[in-house]
DNA sequence: CTTGCCGGGCA
DNA sequence: TGCCCGGCAAG
């Protein structure tokens, strides 16, 4: 319940943080809006809490995909795609900035709370992976490309 | 099941 | 030196 709250807090707050002029802007040229677009529909479907739910549908659930809509059963997978917008899909919307401020080492209140010596307790971890996710790996840091340390979100 | 990373492999 | 995976640890 929380999970999906966060879920959408988060890609809402990452897509509203860049442009603050609030919707009327961005829109890239119709991969990332995906994103925006489906999680809209989930929070609709969360607040609703209404109606629909004995006809729900087949739902299917690929049990994966988080975002990239399911659209319909008529289309096979990734339609036409109209063009290969896949070596100039970038270069336009502007992804959510990295952790505000500015990497360049950042203040740290020297702390060094025993980390019970059980490897980073990664309790929060989004990095390139998550964020971006499998289908965006082309656009994952080199690090993470590698499956190395990131080199983009250091926590 | 997942993410994140070390260690190790290859050109 | 860049590139990537196996396999592990942690949720
Ligand atoms: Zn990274």
């Amino acid at each position: 319940m929380l999970t999906n709250s966060h879920a959408i807090v988060r890609h809402i707050r990452a897509w509203h943080l860049g442009p603050k002029t609030d919707k009327g802007e961005d829109y890239s040229d119709g991969e990332e809006e995906f994103y925006f677009i489906e999680i809209e529909r989930n929070a609709d479907d969360v607040i609703d809490h209404s109606s629909e739910e004995a006809i729900s549908p087949p739902l299917t659930r690929t049990t994966s995909r988080r975002c990239r809509s399911f659209s319909d059963p008529s289309v096979p997978t990734q339609p036409p795609v109209s063009s290969s917008a896949q070596l100039h899909l970038d270069d336009n919307f502007i992804w959510p900035l990295r952790q505000a401020g500015g990497r360049g080492k950042a203040k740290r209140p020297l702390h060094q709370t025993v980390h019970t010596n059980t490897r980073k307790a990664r309790g929060d971890g989004k990095k390139c992976r998550k964020v971006f996710g499998m289908e965006n790996k082309q656009l994952w840091c080199t690090q993470c490309r590698w499956k190395k340390a990131c080199a983009k979100f250091i926590d």
